[in-house]
DNA sequence: AATTACATGTAACGGGTTACATGATTAC
DNA sequence: GTAATCATGTAACCCGTTACATGTAATT
């Protein structure tokens, strides 16, 4: 549901056209947020239509680039992205958008993130109480079936990735806290 | 894209009404995989006409049941999750669909999982190694602004991820290839 | 000359989400 | 008797996915 300010935020790190954006999306942004070339686009129209971004209308560049329309974020936009990120309250299932919040945080300013990274680091240690719950009260026995060892499994995968988590939400902390936020 | 899937392991592993689903998917099953009542409402039926589940008739077990329809998974139904545990192939962003198999294995023998795990563990070590990579090219340098501290996070929860979930993966491994698979 | 990469779109479909709707049963 | 829980459904919307479509520029 934050496709568009995925987009946004990528074109706040650097004005590109929609067939670079693809291909960003593609390659290092990829590995976390997916976007195909139609959401783009159809995302880029929308967002031209809203006043958030515009094309660069630059004096033709050089006369080949005529069909290549760069995209630029427009204050409106950049206010957007500010209000998205200070308002939209996110869950413990939400990590890779708070990813995405922490990149529109390294592009403009600080954007209070410190104070919403408590709570998630808060909303985690919880539910890694619940998982060790069930841990002690459905897998404390001696012998287990292959049933119920597979079913410990798929527990254990929820601890690590909370545990995994949690430990680098701790390391990131000071980084959003110090400094002047 | 799995959510049929889901529902049907969910049904082998205890017959259930819809409203009994929909419960167990805000509980336990929730914590990696969500539906809401009506998507199961809307699969059940389909399910109905395709021949995978019924409706269990019980001579009234007492009168006052008569609105709660279970459901329980029929031959065919229990065929396509074994076709569909066999057959789908995972990526490595597909963990939680992943998890849903090694459910399905664990209400149902060994579905040959054993041979798709190595396959995963490859592709994690793979993307290990580019997070690792970009790491050094990245953010080797001594003194990072900010904003690049901010980007260097963003990779370290990708590189945290990888490494937790592969030590979860390794740890798994003896129990899909031990035994009789 | 032909193929690959560049570059931008439209159209249709299906699934997830949200809102709406209804009625029976249990608990206070 | 009123509220909460149980229980099942319909309808509309939006987004992501897949397929289709077109044309230019660069490479081999």
């Amino acid at each position: 549901m934050s496709t568009p300010h995925a987009i946004l935020i990528a074109l706040l790190e650097k004005p590109s056209s929609g067939y670079d954006l693809a291909r960003r999306f593609d390659r290092a942004i990829g590995y976390f947020w997916q976007a195909t070339h139609q959401q783009i686009y159809r995302e880029l129209g929308r967002m031209v239509a809203a006043g958030w971004v515009a094309v660069v209308e630059e004096g033709a560049t050089d006369a080949a680039a005529t069909r290549k329309k760069v995209y630029r974020v427009l204050p409106m936009g950049r206010e957007e992205v500010e209000r998205w990120v200070r308002e939209t309250q996110l869950g413990v299932d939400d990590r890779n958008v708070f990813l995405l919040k922490l990149r529109a945080d390294a592009v403009i300013g600080p954007l209070g993130l410190g104070e919403e990274l408590p709570r998630l680091i808060d909303d985690a240690r919880e539910r890694l109480e619940t998982y060790r719950a069930i841990e002690q009260r459905d897998f404390g026995a001696p012998a287990l079936t292959r049933g119920q060892q597979l079913q410990y499994a798929i527990l254990k995968a929820g601890i690590h990735t909370q545990e995994s988590w949690l430990e680098w939400a701790e390391e990131l902390r000071p980084l959003l806290n110090g400094g002047d936020a």
